[in-house]
DNA sequence: CACGATCGTTGGAACGTTCCAAAGAAAGGG
DNA sequence: CCCTTTCTTTGGAACGTTCCAACGATCGTG
C-alpha cells in the first residue's frame, strides 16, 4: 500500500537525534531538554507517527492489554456488566481485547488462549462456562477475575458477583409484606445462579413461616421459558410469580396475559437482573436490580490490583442488588375460593 | 511471578534442535521430517508453549487483528452486527479487538488510535460518530469498513448497511394494505438512518397517493423519545404509526396504553430494526427487520477482501430488510367520525 | 583551572518471532 | 564412487521498541 508506517527511527533522523532520544521524549521523560522535546514531538505529528504496540510489548515485557471474555453479547446483562469493565479498564490505562465463546467450553478456551497469546496481563470473565478444572489452571497462569459466579474457587482467583440468596429474598419480602402468600418461583435451569435464587426463595418463604406454600417450577432463562413455566404453574392459582431472570419474567407475563389473566391485579411478577428493557413503559417490571456497571468495575479494579500483587489472597466481592419496585406487583386480593 | 513463559528457545533446547526449526513446525510447515515435528510438539506441549503474538506480528510485520469499533454497547442492533462480525472475523482466521467510544468522536478517535498502535489490519465500525474529514482520513491510513451508514464516502472506504428507505416503505404498504390512510411517522431524530426512514415514508405515501395524509412527528431512537412523540401524534388520531425504531415502538405503545387505546384494535404499531425484544410473547412487535448478524457478516468478508486487495474501488452493500408481521398491526377499522 | 557532578544524549543489546541464504545429509544418476 | 539433486536443518539478520552503560558538555567548586 502506500509508505510504510513510520518508524521511531523516521522521526529520529528527521529530528536530528537518536531515536532513543524520541523514545524518551515520547513518553516524556524529563531528561530530554525542552528544545529537543519540541523539535521531535514537531517530527513526530508531521509524519504522523505512531508507537507499534506490538515491538513495545515486546521490549517492555507488558502488553497493557486486559483480555475479557464475555458469556454471550446478545444477553444485556452481560453487555452492561461489560461496559463498566470498559470504562474502568480504560481509565486504569490499560487496553482491552474482547472474546466471547458463545457458551461453549471448548470455543472459551481457544478464545482464551488467544488472548494469552496476546500477552494479556490479566483475564476478567463476565461469566463462562469453564469446567473448574480449566478455569484452575486459567487463573493459575495470569491474573483472573470471574464476574457474575463465584462457585468455583481457586487460591489466586477473584471473583464479583451479587449475593442472589439475598436478592431472591428481597423479592419475596416485597411479595409477602403486599400480602401474597401462594408465591410460586419460577428457576432458571440448571446453572449455579439460578441455583442460588431458588435458594433465596426458599430461604425467604422459610423465614416468612411460608415454607408450606412454596411451589418450585422448573423453568429457564429465555422468553420461551419463562411462558412455559408460568404457564405450568397457573395450574395451582398461585397470586404472585418470582422469576429467575428478568427475560423469563416477560416470557411469564406473556403466559399470564394469554392465560386471561392480568399483571399485576390477578398475579403479581418479579423478575431478577434489572436489564434496561424491564424499564421500558410498556413493560414496566418490578424486579431485583444487580448494579451491572459497578460490577464491571470492581472486576477492572481487582484485576489491576492482581496484576500489580499476583500473590495476594483471593477476593471474593459481593455487591448489594436492591429491588425495584415498578408496575408488575400490586397487593393481593383476598382469595374469594 | 511463577517462571517465564517458555519461548521457541526454550522448546528447542528441550527438543534438541534449532529455533528456526520449531518455528517451521508449529506452523505445520511440510518440510519438516516427521520424527523431528514429533519430538517438537511433544517438547511444546510439555513446556505449555504458547507464541507470542507481539512478537510474531513484529516479525511479520501483519498483527492478524481486526479493529471494531461499537457505537454503543448496549443497542442490541450493534451487539447483534457484532456477533456477525466476530464470527466471521475469526473465520477468517483473524482476532479481534473491540473498544466502544460511547458515541463521542474525541473518544472515538481515542480508540481508534489505540487500534491503530496495536497495528490492526483493519477496521469495521459499527456506526460512528465521527466527522467525514476524520473518517476519510481513518480509511485512507488502513482499510475499513463502515456498518449501518452511507452517507459518508470515500475512495477507499466500503459501506455495509441496509435499505432504510425501501425498508420504510415495506411498513407503509403493509399498512396500507390493511386499509390504514392516517398513518403517521414518529422520526427517529437527526441522523442519517432516522433521516432516510422518514424519507422512505414520505415516498411510499406518495406512492399510493396519500401525500395529503402525510404526518410527520420528531422524535427519537428511545422508549421515552417514543413515548413523547406517540402523545403528541395521538392528537390528531391517526390509525397506525410507523416508529423509526423498535425500542421508540415500544415507547409510543405504552403511550396508546396510556391514553386507554389497544393495539392493535385502535392504532397499529410498525417498528423498524428486528431486536430480540420485539419478538418476545410480551412484546410481540410488528417490524421491518434488519438481517443483523449477516450485516456483519458482510462487513468482515469485505474487510478481508481489502486487506488482501487495498486499492479496490468502494464497495457500497445494501441488504435487503424485510416486514415481520407480528401483533401490532391489524386491519383499519372503518372511522366512524 | 583541573575535577567530580550533573545533564542531555547516544549506540548497542535485548525482547521472541519469522525469513533467508546456506550448510549438511541423504539419495539418485552416470 | 563421485557428482548432482533433493530434503532437512541451521545460524544470523530483521522487525520497532525500551533499557542500559557510557559518552561528551556544561557546570560549579575548591
Amino acid at each position: 500500500m502506500t509508505a510504510n508506517r513510520p518508524t521511531i527511527h523516521d522521526v529520529a533522523s528527521r529530528a536530528g537525534v537518536s531515536k532513543s532520544l524520541v523514545s524518551l521524549a515520547l513518553r516524556g521523560s524529563p531528561k530530554v531538554s525542552e528544545a529537543s522535546r519540541a523539535v521531535i514531538l514537531q517530527a513526530a505529528a508531521e509524519l504522523g507517527y505512531r508507537p507499534n504496540a506490538a515491538a513495545r510489548s515486546l521490549a517492555d515485557r507488558r502488553s497493557r492489554t486486559i483480555g475479557v471474555l464475555i458469556l454471550d453479547l446478545h444477553n444485556p446483562v452481560f453487555a452492561e456488566i461489560l461496559d463498566g469493565v470498559q470504562t474502568q479498564v480504560r481509565r486504569e490505562g490499560f487496553s482491552t481485547m474482547l472474546v466471547s465463546g458463545g457458551a461453549d467450553p471448548v470455543l472459551e478456551q481457544a478464545e482464551i488462549d488467544t488472548l494469552l497469546q496476546f500477552q494479556v496481563e490479566g483475564l476478567i470473565l463476565i461469566s463462562h462456562r469453564l469446567a473448574p478444572a480449566a478455569l484452575r489452571s486459567i487463573s493459575s497462569e495470569v491474573p483472573t477475575v470471574v464476574v457474575t459466579r463465584d462457585d468455583i474457587t481457586a487460591p489466586r482467583l477473584d471473583t464479583v458477583s451479587n449475593d442472589d440468596i439475598a436478592g431472591a429474598g428481597l423479592a419475596v419480602d416485597h411479595l409477602v409484606s403486599l400480602g401474597h402468600l401462594q408465591i410460586a418461583c419460577l428457576t432458571g435451569g440448571d446453572n449455579p445462579v439460578s441455583h442460588a435464587r431458588e435458594r433465596g426463595y426458599r430461604e425467604a418463604m422459610a423465614r416468612h413461616g411460608l415454607t408450606s406454600h412454596t411451589h418450585i417450577v422448573p423453568g429457564g432463562l429465555t422468553d420461551t421459558a419463562g411462558y412455559a413455566a408460568a404457564a405450568e404453574a397457573l395450574e395451582s392459582s398461585p397470586t404472585a410469580l418470582f422469576v429467575a431472570n428478568d427475560i423469563a419474567a416477560l416470557g411469564a407475563i406473556a403466559a399470564i396475559q394469554d392465560a386471561g389473566l392480568i399483571v399485576p391485579d390477578d398475579i403479581s411478577v418479579v423478575g431478577y437482573d434489572g436489564i434496561a428493557i424491564g424499564g421500558l413503559r410498556s413493560v414496566n417490571l418490578t424486579t431485583v436490580v444487580q448494579p451491572l456497571a459497578e460490577l464491571g468495575h470492581l472486576a477492572a479494579e481487582h484485576l489491576v490490583a492482581r496484576i500489580e500483587h499476583p500473590q495476594s489472597r483471593a477476593r471474593h466481592t459481593r455487591v448489594e442488588s436492591r429491588l425495584t419496585v415498578r408496575g408488575t406487583t400490586t397487593r393481593a386480593v383476598p382469595v374469594s375460593r
